[in-house]
DNA sequence: GCCAACGTTGGC
DNA sequence: GCCAACGTTGGC
């Protein structure tokens, strides 16, 4: 089993869209980077925790978790020239984007800031979250981390 | 809105 | 294969 964190912005897609979605499901399309790909296609199963991260917003941090709900399979939307993630060159017969669906676990107890977790930079070294410029929007976060982090979460109310 | 960091593209 | 230019991400 993997751990992973995934980031969405809040406006596009929030946690409460995601509890609220049919089944607390989602298509996690869009996802245009060969690493974060990569990581999805060949490192994710079914049933990997997932934190969920707000990005580009006012204060960016961790507000929920979720799960990988399915095996990686082809993202359509690469192939719609009406989608805002449209890729001109993915040839639908050589797909070059993939997605997984993911599921709804909980919210966080409390929300658990970008700048609270790089106060732990010590504890969480290694975390491609805090590194310099990191613009990955599907990461891996190793068991330690993660276990770290939800006893951060425990800590204050 | 600014800008640093990064990934991708394309000329050579 | 190199690298400058460009577009995007995302924190602040």
């Amino acid at each position: 089993m993997n751990y992973w964190l995934i980031k969405s912005e809040p406006d596009a897609f929030s946690i409460d869209d995601l509890q609220h979605a049919p089944g607390k499901k989602t298509h996690w399309d869009g996802v245009r980077n060969y690493q974060a790909r990569n990581y999805m296609r060949d490192s994710m199963s079914v049933g990997d925790p997932v934190f969920f991260y707000h990005s580009n917003c006012a204060t960016p941090g961790i507000v929920g978790i979720a799960e990988v709900a399915s095996c990686a399979y082809i993202d359509h939307t690469a192939f719609d020239p009406n989608d805002h993630h449209f890729d001109a060159g993915s040839d639908p017969a050589k797909p070059r984007w993939q997605m997984v669906d993911i599921r709804f676990k909980r919210k966080t107890r409390r929300f658990i800031s970008l700048s609270e977790l790089r106060e732990h930079a010590h504890q969480l070294d290694g975390f491609a979250l805090i590194r310099r410029g990191n613009r990955l929007s599907v990461m891996p976060v190793s068991k330690q981390h993660w276990d770290f982090i939800l006893a951060l979460e425990q800590n204050k109310t």
